[in-house]
DNA sequence: GGCAATGTGTTATGTAATAACATAATTGCT
DNA sequence: AGCAATTATGTTATTACATAACACATTGCC
């Protein structure tokens, strides 16, 4: 956790995971990997278990300072495995805050298609909803501008039901 | 410029402003300030012409270091130029550029109310055009949620119509 | 003039991310 | 199994991005 308080709620509405969920989402995004032939290793599979560990955004550096027991990472091993994780579709980037969070397609037996998602991102208490959103106006503007839109980034910055 | 080449084609597409325009835009941006009580200072005024000069989004570090003719500016004084520049609507911050780009929405007359912009970034020659949406399917589902929206972040990467 | 508010200059530091190169593990081939 | 090619990791160093803190200057207002 890292959020800077504005507000003097308590913000316990910001879940962990328990550790029988988290391992169930490690194996099922190992199953995931290896259904595309790719190899979900160790320094993968530990940088997704401490981002799963939070329901909202994590750092890289947080990721790096809890990697170990006992000391920090170093920075290219966590963010060559954030990169793959990216890639595999198992978290997603958030722009607006430097920060990684897991992706829900992959929650509760979900299966999404590769989708542009959204993000509700609290101020306040810093949790992070995933939302899927079309998007039709941009992609009639690229459109009319012959733009060729390979990815999107939508976040929505406020404050979620808990901390108004 | 800073844009990672991975084609062969040229980019002079990406225009710069002449002169000219950029002293027009600069006296609008000056009359904007006064008409709201704020003032228009040299090193704001420095940082938002380096802006207008280029239809790229411009790293912070790029107006630092051309805003004097004989050395760089200290980072404070853009930063906070950059973080006024964008209060008052002249300039929007590219997120997943860190980068920044003049608002359109005060070019050649227009008149646009604040607005959530959306932003078509080439990935190629770097150009960036700014278009108005309306978002409905988010602010619906930020119902649903009772997610209170202060601002949104909207950024499409990919092929502007000269690089595809 | 004198005070409060706002803005700037300056030093230092904090935070985020990658380059480059060496080593190790895995895969596929014969 | 032996070997080469590929993929992944370890490690050091560096680069890029951004702000804290405090001193000084300017402006607006009474």
């Amino acid at each position: 956790m890292s959020m800077s308080h504005a507000c003097d709620h308590d913000h316990d509405h910001a879940h962990h995971l328990d550790s029988g969920r988290i391992a169930a989402r490690l194996s099922e995004a190992q199953r995931l990997c290896e259904a595309q032939g790719e190899r979900m290793t160790a320094p993968r599979l530990r940088t997704l278990e401490l981002i799963l560990g939070e329901n909202a955004p994590v750092k890289a550096y947080d990721v790096i300072d809890r990697f170990h027991p006992d000391g920090a990472a170093k920075p290219p091993t966590v963010y060559r495995a954030l990169a793959f994780l990216e890639q595999m579709g198992l978290i997603h980037r958030i722009e607006s805050l430097n920060a990684f969070v897991a992706c829900q397609g992959h929650a509760d037996g979900q299966v999404v298609q590769p989708h542009a998602a959204a993000f509700l991102l609290c101020d306040c208490c810093g949790s992070s909803e995933e939302v899927a959103v079309s998007l039709p106006e941009i992609d009639q503007q690229a459109a009319a501008s012959g733009f060729e839109t390979r990815r999107v980034t939508l976040e929505a910055r406020g404050l979620c039901k808990a901390c108004r």
